[in-house]
DNA sequence: ATTACTAGTAATCGAGTAA
DNA sequence: TTTACTCGATTACTAGTAA
């Protein structure tokens, strides 16, 4: 009966945490569970024995199935382990990399970049007249989708919506990126977008798939900076 | 050749981590990080091997003898799994308690809260018209104005700006806040207060002060509500 | 002191399969 | 369908020891 989780069982406990493990019962069958972790539905099986055995996490009947859900003290231990990694991490440089597919856009955005109300504030707020389109970055993972939406949470660079004499056009938030190390940009995070989350909208200041000799279907990493929340931990008190 | 850490190298990991082999090569013996993780010297010595061989680690000259450092792809490693545990176990419960005592602004909130420009858009986002003054927190201690600090990485509910014939306001953040547990307001982020970090500026649709019998220099506590980022956790991979 | 090899052992895993 | 057993294969470990 140790008191943290064995490293092995990371993998297991995280995609029940993934799938809300923490406060309710989830549905998690030792194949999907497998699958999810790379190994065989028997390893699986196991290891939810153990981290049972260990008293980290319990099984409960939900109706005819049954359902698994971490214990306080599976969620002690997991806490300990994120709050080793905050201590050393969070001074980190804020970057977030984003991998996906470069594909084309129906051109929309290319309109939108080039108007006066949005141009003159990018040059002020980012420092580039962007190229008059957009590159498009779709995510194939599921990870980097879930990376694309806590951007959600950060304010970026702002710019503020506008309107001329036909209609409204809204506010932009974006957040200056670095796309495959070596071309700047601007990822462009709009209210609603017309892409869900599977998107990266990036504007640069010059035509980046003609720079970069890219094509459709050609994977862009995206590192995206995210302005940091604590200048420094040096704060007196 | 994997792009992610081994679950039996994360102690490992974390150990070097500890030591400060994010950015500098730090001296670490097989057998001292052996004691650490609770393995034999040989089994720590292997694990460094893998981790070298790996990509994630590597190790440098320093005088006589040789130093430990993790590599760009080693702290991507450990970041993405650092994010994982994030995203599920700190975005959930989507509050920040804060503290403070209770003072008197300038008065000058007042003023701002009751524009019509203002107004409108608090009782149509936040659900209330506000009370014509603001409920002021003066934060003490440094553990509270960095939690403030980190709200201005948050999108908040977003107020917009507007112009009347004489001059232009500004955009506004808020937060729906819970003041002493008791009455629901919300707390006013401007882009550049008067006020610096330590201080709260909250409106409400009543007087909060009267109605909870507060003077100045008692103590409040003001729960923040920041919004999620992740409506559900059902994105299909 | 140190790192890392070899050899033997223990834990973990995957295939097959029962319930 | 599901979970979890046995058992042989693979991997991770320790002891001993060389360098």
């Amino acid at each position: 009966m140790s008191n943290s989780i064995k490293p092995t069982h990371i993998p297991a406990i995280l995609e029940l945490l993934l799938l809300g493990a923490k406060d309710r019962p989830v549905e998690l069958s030792t194949t999907r569970l497998a699958k999810q972790i790379g190994k065989s539905q028997q390893a699986a099986s196991k290891h939810l024995l153990e981290l049972e055995n260990e008293g980290f996490i319990e099984r409960v009947r939900m109706g005819y199935r049954n359902g698994v859900k971490l214990t306080s003290k599976g969620i002690e231990a997991v806490m300990k382990l994120y709050i080793q990694l905050k201590v050393v991490l969070e001074e980190m440089p804020p970057v977030i990399d984003i991998k996906g597919e470069l594909f084309s856009g129906i051109g929309e955005g290319a309109y939108y970049v080039s108007l006066h109300g949005y141009r003159r504030q990018f040059l002020k707020r980012i420092g580039f007249d962007p190229y008059p389109g957009t590159f498009n970055v779709k995510l194939k993972s599921s990870v980097d989708r879930r990376l694309r939406r806590e951007l959600e949470q950060y304010k970026g660079i702002y710019i503020e919506g506008f309107q001329d004499e036909h209609r409204t056009y809204g506010a932009v938030r974006c957040f200056k990126v670095l796309i495959n190390d070596a071309i700047e940009g601007a990822l462009l995070a709009t209210e609603r977008t017309h892409y869900d989350d599977s998107v990266l909208e990036i504007i640069a200041p010059i035509f980046v798939r003609a720079k970069l000799g890219l094509k459709d279907g050609d994977e862009v990493r995206v590192r995206v900076y995210v302005p940091k929340a604590w200048p420094d931990s040096k704060t007196a008190s």
